[in-house]
DNA sequence: AACGTCCTCAACCGCGGCGTG
DNA sequence: GCACGCCGCGGTTGAGGACGT
């Protein structure tokens, strides 16, 4: 079908340099973000548009919150996930100064290993474990180390039930456990964090709301297992 | 100290959505 | 309606650092 955008000969791959870099910041600062196709040209730039843009969203860009994530911006992400599957372009949106790269890269590496030595099956939040007993409060840092406790402790009342599909963005509906277990504001089809959008952007969230209102008008939102 | 394994994260790849002609 | 090009997203890879033996 189509070719690889990145297939020209002569245009770098692999790690930036400083240099690099310095000439990326210093176009976009000057010129602000565009058209990634020609912007590697015009920056004297030997890499493809995608690159550049990655670099820039991922690693140049100022308002970048580098560092650990903290337990709220966890807990947040657990929940959101929970909620969005693996949309992590939309969960970075609710992390200011967080890129999904890096949402992607801490939940593939931190979060869901530790989902899963709790029993808890990442992609769909729910224990893995039929239940001995009704479960008590499950508490997610109480418990993220023992995995003797997993086994015995923090069980569903009823047995989870399998239902691997992604779990799709419920917006106001007060009825599911999702809902009420979220002090959080969900209303993805209008509001999306504040950061000045730029026309690109403003396309893009245009149509994630248009997506994201079909997702809501599909299927009932089944019970989740959230902490 | 040397080696092997695990972990992290920057970067790449392929695909789908959207706009345009 | 169709083909094409661009952009952005999500999955995956691989280099290199951390850690264990």
């Amino acid at each position: 079908m189509r070719k690889p955008c990145c297939d020209k000969e002569g245009t770098n791959k692999g790690a930036w340099s400083k240099q690099e870099d310095q000439k990326l910041i210093d176009y976009i600062r000057t010129h602000g973000e565009g058209c990634w196709r020609s912007l590697p040209k015009a920056a004297g730039l030997d890499r493809c548009g995608k690159s550049c843009r990655l670099r820039w969203i991922n690693y140049l860009r100022p308002d970048i919150k580098r560092g650990n994530f903290g337990q709220d911006e966890e807990d947040l992400i657990i929940k959101l996930h929970a909620l969005l599957g693996n949309r992590w372009s939309l969960i970075a949106g609710r992390l200011p100064g967080r890129t999904d790269n890096e949402v992607k890269n801490y939940w593939n590496s931190h979060i869901r290993r530790k989902l899963i030595s709790m029993g808890i099956d990442p992609n769909n939040h729910r224990l893995n474990q039929i239940p001995l007993r009704p479960p008590p409060k499950c508490d997610v840092s109480a418990s993220a180390t023992s995995s003797e406790s997993t086994n015995n402790e923090c069980k569903p009342s009823p047995p989870p039930q399998p239902q691997p599909q992604p779990l799709k963005p419920s917006v106001n509906k007060t009825t599911d456990r999702v809902s009420d277990s979220l002090d959080l504001n969900l209303d993805l089809t209008i509001a999306f964090p504040s950061p000045p959008a730029t026309s690109a952007e403003e396309k893009r969230r245009v149509s994630k709301t248009r997506m994201t209102k079909q997702v809501e008008s599909s299927e009932p939102v089944p019970t989740l297992l959230l902490f």
